[in-house]
DNA sequence: TGTTATCAATCAAACGTTTGAATGACAATG
DNA sequence: CATTGTCATTCAAACGTTTGATTGATAACA
């Protein structure tokens, strides 16, 4: 086997498998036998169970960072905040497995949440908050509205939708062909919540 | 130890451990421990640990079906959404646990959810897009939007801002004390959003 | 030849479940 | 009224299995 080829093949199964089952519901040797690889890899690479699943977390956040950019951008604030719903569905759309981590580590946290999730998910929130604070004081944004209240509710708005979809596949077209559509009615509604 | 003590007990025990760390994060012989009762008695009383956690889970759920009846009551259709917002905050408050088992269902399902939580929910999602579409109907509601998505959206507005509090109680005020001035925030954008 | 990578085999520990005995309440029997 | 039998409940102990991790040998390569 090629030069890390056995490293690369075990995060590569052990994402899917840790998405749909978690850390706790999925065995070592299934990781290794779905990597195609022996179970002592998994030591060997990440020293154990638990550095296999991080090394998976780590992977799947790091496409997060990007979110930051949005706030210094030289556009306006209601533009941003389209840009952050649309880029949270094509984020979803190309990694199906991020969101499934992502309400896991809230729900059932493990030993990575305080370094990982946990972070990641506060840089975004306070993004989001710091660019409606601006909108508020750039007297575009009407009065009354809290801060944190509001970009809770858009992006709850977005995430909720995909998170749902398991539930409600059968009551709702939940395809991509769909999510243009989604993105307007989202940002119809708050742009309409928002707006003086 | 007074009749049905011990299942009662390891009901009570089960809960908060299960919430917390999920079916496969407990073990019955913690279980067990907590509930102060011997370690045969989850399959004597629930066949398994599977069954103790299917029990806990029928528990929980058991007080969703309660929103069925909004749809019915002669109120306005803003009115209802508002109830249903109102509903969701309080059944969070009264049962901090309902929502970790909700959302542990939909991103690791087990045994439990196709019976229990998926029809559940499905339940209520249809209620609140009958309601819309019979807003939609009487020509209260703008045209254009999409029933499952406006419905879906005014329901992530209100979970996700539990959902996120492991991770945002550092940055924003979950407290009880301002619930009132969420659901208002929340009502606020909801109904400017979809209002003609 | 020393280093890195991989393997089958093995380990102790923990897992969920089952067992057979003991307990106490209660009704039936004499 | 005392005795017997029945029943659900509880217990400590053990069950076989699976767990995550480690070992020492072996191969590939520098």
């Amino acid at each position: 086997m090629a030069d890390n080829d056995c490293r690369n093949n075990l995060i590569s199964a052990a994402t899917p498998l840790f998405a749909a089952k978690g850390l706790y519901g999925v065995s070592v040797r299934e990781l290794a036998t779905a990597a195609g690889v022996n179970l002592s890899m998994v030591s060997y690479y990440f020293g154990g169970k638990e550095g296999l699943y991080a090394a998976v977390l780590t992977e799947q956040f790091a496409i997060l960072g990007k979110l930051e950019d949005i706030a210094q951008m030289e556009i306006d604030t209601l533009q941003k905040f389209e840009l952050y719903v649309r880029a949270t569905v094509s984020r979803y759309r190309k990694n199906p497995y991020l969101l499934k981590f992502y309400t896991s580590e809230l729900t059932n946290p493990t030993a990575s949440f305080e370094i990982i999730i946990k972070p990641a998910i506060k840089k975004v929130v306070q993004m989001l908050m710091d660019t409606f604070t601006y909108g508020l004081s750039h007297e575009k944004f009407r009065e009354g509205l809290n801060p944190s209240d509001t970009v809770l509710a858009l992006a709850g708005m977005i995430n909720f939708y995909f998170l749902l979809e398991p539930a409600t596949a059968e009551l709702v077209d939940h395809s991509p062909k769909r999510d243009e559509q989604l993105i307007r009615n989202i940002m119809d509604i708050f742009t309409r919540g928002i707006l003086r």
